[in-house]
DNA sequence: GCAAAAGTGTTCTCTGTACACCCATGC
DNA sequence: GCATGGGTGTACAGAGAACACTTTTGC
């Protein structure tokens, strides 16, 4: 999974700006940040920039003649291999000075002979359109292009450290998560197959950042009348079993 | 208020996009819904196009150095002539074709010696963030530019015609506003000074575009603490006299 | 006095929340 | 049997909705 990028190839890509003006909108770009459900915690799919301790939220461009939404289902597919998915805008993001490079970034690739004062595709100020997406962790297979070294879930509570302003746009993707909460949506999209009520009960208390008592979570979730108990789920553990469940049917809600 | 321009200046303003392309990003601008209440109906200002009975939501341009937000705070006191007032972005509009004119447009401009296809400045695809504003009917003073005729308050349940998507937009923007109803917020700055309790229920009723039980809604506004109430006022009609209401002392958020 | 509209109070339901109890499972 | 964790039931508080009643005003 892991993709190493040689300085020769990152040099050339960064240089060959022409490509890139001639096929997309400048100074404009979409990210997106994609969460994911794994080990009773709610992750997001990170890139990491090669040779450096800093991490990003994956994005794209918009080409010249392209919809906003179906680029962004485009880069969404290009990162995850992953079609017909949940995705949402839900921030724009443009202070004039967001996507400038810390001078520390540009002291350590300089060392590595990358000078990003030379690079016009680096030098433009980017104003980026965020959407998020809830995909099922267990099928996404994450690709990386020749910008980033490698790709990985991040734990939402433990984030490592982020260029731009990117972690704030990872917070404002969680605070819409929780403010337009939907139970039978973020469960449809982020839950597996079949679950344990203990499992999804995990999910909404990571988004919503507080315990839930167990008895009440249960009662408005089966109120809600979109699972479907299936059989029980012996897991070795010295106690009684718990159901397994799943989401009844529905259609997966695109944008 | 009315302000007409004449071809001549028009086509001047409109070929001299060289002064445009310097200080904006192209491809690029905000298009701001400016919601008012008067005359027990939520308002929306619309500016109009010249010779044409088509109208538009009012917006600007992003100076290259400018935060988005800043930009947005520029553009609606250069249209209201006010500062301070609450302002909120609510989504980016970006499809393809979304600011193409219409042909009848096209066809009606020519007859008056415009030729829009032969304007790069029109020629360009925009994507335009959207923001909503609330703002005092009573303290606006409209302006407009060169690029339209007038400008005027419209009823937000009887909208003119509107060029490219700005239908579409002021849906959002009302939907925003429904979504994120905040009792405090959205009275404070949309009523004047003094008011009844029944204009602020007339206000509540258009965004949620439902009829409200006249003394649950006054039961629950009452608890929310967020009133002072002052002397009756007497209107002359065969009726007990309402009291006025005026809201407490908070200062206007503004982004 | 009467109609119109404003102010106030009461009841009922529904939801959310806390607490309590019982049941299945493996050691 | 016993500890652990899952499933279910109950009781109380607060919010919202529907209804009824009283008060003020101009004619």
């Amino acid at each position: 999974m892991v993709k190493e990028a040689t300085n020769t190839e990152i040099q050339g890509i960064l240089f060959n700006s022409k490509d890139y003006f001639e096929q997309f909108i400048p100074q404009f770009s979409i990210d997106c940040v994609i969460f994911g459900f794994h080990d009773n915690e709610l992750k997001v799919l990170l890139s990491k920039l090669p040779k450096l301790d800093y991490w990003s939220v994956q994005g794209g461009f918009i080409q010249k003649e392209e919809d906003i939404d179906i680029a962004a289902v485009r880069i969404l597919k290009d990162l995850t291999s992953l079609d017909n998915i949940y995705l949402k805008q839900f921030q724009t993001f443009g202070k004039a000075k967001r996507s400038e490079y810390s001078y520390a970034i540009k002291q350590v690739l300089k060392e590595q002979n990358i000078d990003f004062d030379a690079i016009p595709f680096l030098q433009q100020r980017f104003i980026s359109i965020g959407y998020y997406s809830l995909v099922d962790f267990q099928k996404v297979t994450p690709s990386v292009n020749l910008y980033f070294e490698s790709s990985a879930w991040h734990d939402i509570n433990k984030l490592p450290p982020l260029i731009f302003d990117h972690t704030e746009m990872i917070g404002t993707a969680l605070e819409t998560l929780r403010q337009t909460l939907d139970y039978q949506l973020i469960g449809f999209n982020l839950m597996p197959e079949t679950f344990t009520m203990k499992e999804l009960q995990r999910l909404y208390e990571t988004i919503l950042g507080e315990p839930l008592k167990r008895n009440n979570f249960q009662e408005k979730i089966l109120n809600l009348n979109i699972l479907e108990r299936l059989e029980k789920q012996f897991t070795g553990g010295a106690h009684k079993a718990p159901y397994l469940y799943c989401f009844k049917t529905v259609s997966k809600k695109s944008i």
